[in-house]
DNA sequence: TTAAGTGCAAAAAGTTTGCTCGTAA
DNA sequence: TTACGAGCAAACTTTTTGCACTTAA
C-alpha cells in the first residue's frame, strides 16, 4: 500500500458523487501533487477488479466510479445540472427479471438510467435558448 | 446526395441489427470500395442530427446505430454473443414515469438495457474457462 | 534486498477535423 | 461553374502500457 493509493482510496471514500477519472485525479493531486493520472487509472481498475468499485457509463465518453457497497440501486440524471440521484425499485427488479425470462434469458445485470428534468422547469431549445 | 451517402443509407436501411461504425464501413465498402471511414462517421452524425438515426451505447466503447422510426423499445443484450434483442414494456414505462415524479422530476428519456444469458447456459469464469 | 508500484511518454482505439481535390446539380 | 461532399492524414480524447526508476515491506 503506497502513499498514492492511500490518497486515491481516501478521495474515493470521501466522494458521495460519481466522479470520473479526471475528477479523481484533480481531487487526489490536491492532497498530494506527485500522483500521475496513470496511477489513478491503474488504481480504479484494481479496485474494480477487486469488487470494491463499480464502473458506470452515463454517456459522455468517460467512465465514472462509485463504491460497490452502496447496495443495489439505479440512477436518475438531472439533464440540466448533471447531478445523479440514486433510487431503488423492487417492482422494477422483478419486472425485468420477468421480461428476460419471457424472452428465454436469465438476467445477469441491467443498466437503467432515467434522464429527467426538475418538474416545472421550462423546456429549452437545443442551443439553450428559450 | 452523393454515391457514398446513397450506399451508406442503403446499408443502414438494410440493417436489422445495431451495427457500429466499423461494421457499417465494412458493409459499405463491400458495395463500393471508394468510401472512407471518415465519410461513414460524417454520415451517421448527419443522420443522427436529422433524427433519422439514433446512436446507442451498449458499452464496449463504440457507438452503435439504429433507425429512429422503429418505435419505442428497449434492449436486451446477449452477453455471450453480443446480439441485441428489442422489447417493449408498457408497465416499465409507467413505472419509470412514476419513479421520476416521486423524486420531483419529469422523465425526459431513459436508458434501459438488460444484459442477459440464454437460459440454461453454463456460467463461466472471467477468462472464459468453464 | 526485491517485488510491487509509480511516472512519463508513447501507444491504442474511437472519433473528429483541416485541407485539398472531386463531383452533383 | 460552384458549393457541398469526400479522402487522407493529422489531431483529439480517453484509457492502457512499456520501461526505467522508486519505494514499501
Amino acid at each position: 500500500m503506497t502513499g498514492q493509493r492511500r490518497v486515491i482510496a481516501r478521495v474515493l471514500s470521501a466522494a458521495d458523487d460519481h466522479p470520473d477519472v479526471e475528477e479523481l485525479y484533480r481531487r487526489a493531486t490536491t492532497l498530494d501533487a506527485r500522483i500521475s493520472i496513470a496511477t489513478v487509472y491503474r488504481t480504479v481498475r484494481l479496485l474494480e477488479e477487486h469488487g470494491i468499485l463499480e464502473r458506470r457509463d452515463f454517456g459522455g465518453g468517460r467512465a465514472r466510479y462509485e463504491p460497490s457497497d452502496q447496495g443495489h440501486h439505479y440512477h436518475l440524471i438531472d439533464i440540466d445540472t448533471g447531478k445523479v440521484i440514486e433510487f431503488q425499485d423492487a417492482e422494477q427488479d422483478r419486472l425485468m427479471r420477468e421480461v428476460a425470462e419471457r424472452l428465454g434469458f436469465e438476467l445477469v445485470s441491467l443498466r437503467l438510467e432515467l434522464f429527467a428534468r426538475r418538474a416545472g422547469r421550462p423546456r429549452r431549445g437545443r442551443d439553450g435558448t428559450p
